[in-house]
DNA sequence: CAAGTTTTGAGGTGCGCAACTAAAATTCTG
DNA sequence: CAGAATTTTAGTTGCGCACCTCAAAACTTG
């Protein structure tokens, strides 16, 4: 057994320090905040004594010293897919969690599927925001209005869906291509060389997210899975009715039909139709976004995995990377990480 | 576009609570802190008053002002596999940003294997530990450790490996059972309906994890997947060599080999044998954990399916609960919750 | 109504630090 | 080498809260 060196009961403070350097408070304070103004022999002394004691700033005490608050707009869709949903509660969780830590998070609704309408949010935002976190769509006037926050030195988050030309701060949500592609060889390898069409399903082709996860789904499949013909891509709009209505054209169409890949919502649509088309079992279902519905699908073995992004930790990300930015504080790029989660049937949480 | 109300620009304090109530500040600070001596009216005024003001208390003041300090020790084994070395650096970076929360940590390294000599660490820790987080072994006289330290009011935590019948406060881990289910489902359908063999290599069967693993794998294979066979478990114990010779051995004597999983360490002996005999691509190889090298045997394609535990995201759980019990605080369940990940080459992070 | 009990008010202290002002020490200038 | 200019250091103050004391006020009960 060997253990790290004991360190003090109670831990050193800014006076422990001064004290041991021989020097006054103020100077010790000068060197820690990296501040001018000290010979470089003093300032050698008191980095001595830091390192003798062990300092760490107590981030409490420096925080209320500085008095500083912050103030972050969450713009998020005020329709109500499940994922959304759960987003927005989570945006909430991390609001009360944050009130603790002087950050207040308004959270704003907006119809996101209107370019003009979520740029003109974006535009009239106040002023009073240090920090923005917002679903985005890659619009040219969507875009202009994040560059016009990130000017005026407002940092801006994409959250869930990016828009990569803009100047945001950091896009916070999966990899969209990637997650396509891991549809894919869960799709091709769960088919294991059997021959036939596999279907595609988005909410539209105008979000990025959508478009990204089909691009990287055929780039695999055509690929990797020649037995595999993707049929053409079909908007479902993330509506369940609409999506129902496809889905059966397609199992009527495709005797051939091994797998759907769903990289959108309307998820109930889809379980539908296949439990009422008897083929449930023997078509390959994937899907995005773990929710009450999907799970109860994946369970049940109509459908055979969903590919996730944790909103929860979305949402504590975004929040955590403002918060970082206006502090001038480093972040730990691999807690912010968004993972592209799979879940079967037996590692649901 | 709706918003939540505005709230004003700087957060109410204790005394503009105190103001809207009507009482003093001391009365306030009874309200708030739960101590008693308050009439219910006043309680009642004062409780309306926070909730007007959206009133939290500023945590950086209240720790400031409690000045307490915690002190945590983890117990981590001395062998250095892959995961081991990662959830030490991982331990190390948590400790670096407690020590910013008056928190401390200290890593204790110890041969966890041994049940004796971690017990006898357990029971030697130094009573200035509030909390203590250990790779535990399920074994009567660690859990007897356990319960002692418990009993003195040490919060006890579990971390990768639990031992259910203690009394420590929570387990830090994966569901291992699941785990092993969730390999077990991958297997069957990465092999969609192949006939032949599937081997089950364990570190060893001595510890809770490896055997709750196989045992949720072999639940499922028998139960679901009837045209695959598992041979009986075998123990690498964690050693590569001697992994590599298991593995030629079973290559050479089972042509139907279809499958591997192994729910411990060793890998690098097994990519070894897989890759020397040319049938890497046909066998489904499916391991724990991802590290630099289990990460190079999957992106290579010898290796099908990695499940892993997030050691950062352990590491940070297990301070978090420890510090969320020595202030009393409530737990986010599903914050702690560590998730079974899968991982296959295009979703690698 | 007096004596007791409970509830409330006012005030103080200190946590560890940031940020400020004032003073001291050093260097520069002619 | 005096005096000004500059650099370096010391000494305060206050952030918002927890926790404490002591006394005043408000109720209760016999």
């Amino acid at each position: 057994m060997s253990s790290d060196a004991a360190q003090p009961a109670v831990r050193a403070t800014l006076e422990d320090v001064a004290r041991a350097a021989g020097v006054s408070l103020a100077t010790v304070d000068r060197v820690v905040n990296r501040r001018e103004g000290v010979r470089a022999k003093t300032v050698a002394r008191v980095e001595a004594a830091v390192a003798k004691l062990g300092y760490h700033a107590d981030v409490a005490a420096a925080r209320l010293a500085r008095g500083q608050s912050f103030r972050f707009a969450f713009v998020l869709p005020s329709g109500s897919n499940s994922f959304m949903t759960n987003l927005t509660e989570q945006v909430q969780r991390t609001a009360d969690w944050l009130a603790g830590q002087r950050g207040f998070i308004d959270i704003v609704h907006v119809d996101v599927f209107d370019p003009d309408v979520l740029a003109g949010v974006l535009e009239d935002l106040s002023p009073a925001y240090q920090g923005v976190a917002v679903i985005a769509l890659d619009h040219p006037r969507v875009r202009a209005a994040i560059d016009e926050l990130t000017g005026r030195g407002v940092a801006v988050v994409t959250l869930v869906s990016d828009v990569p030309s803009s100047r945001r701060l950091r896009y916070v949500g999966i990899d969209n291509p990637a997650a396509g592609r891991t549809a894919s060889t869960l799709m091709g390898r769960f088919l294991a060389g059997r021959e036939g069409t596999v279907a595609v399903i988005a909410g539209s082709l105008s979000l990025r997210d959508h478009t990204e996860r089909q691009f990287g789904f055929h780039q695999i499949l055509s690929s990797e899975y020649p037995n595999l013909r993707a049929l053409p891509v079909i908007e479902g709009r993330d509506d369940s009715a609409r999506t129902r209505e496809l889905t059966l054209g397609l199992l009527a169409r495709h005797a051939d039909l091994r797998g759907i890949y769903c990289c959108g919502a309307g998820n109930r649509g889809i379980a539908d139709a296949l439990e009422a088309s008897g083929r449930a079992r023997e078509v390959v279902w994937i899907t995005h976004e773990l929710t009450q519905h999907t799970r109860r699908f994946l369970v049940r073995g109509t459908c055979d995995a969903i590919i996730n992004q944790d909103p929860g930790h979305e949402a504590r990300s975004a929040a955590r990377v403002l918060l970082a930015h206006c502090m001038e504080e480093p972040i730990s790029h691999d807690q912010e990480r968004i993972r592209i989660d799979i879940f079967l049937r037996d590692n649901l949480p």
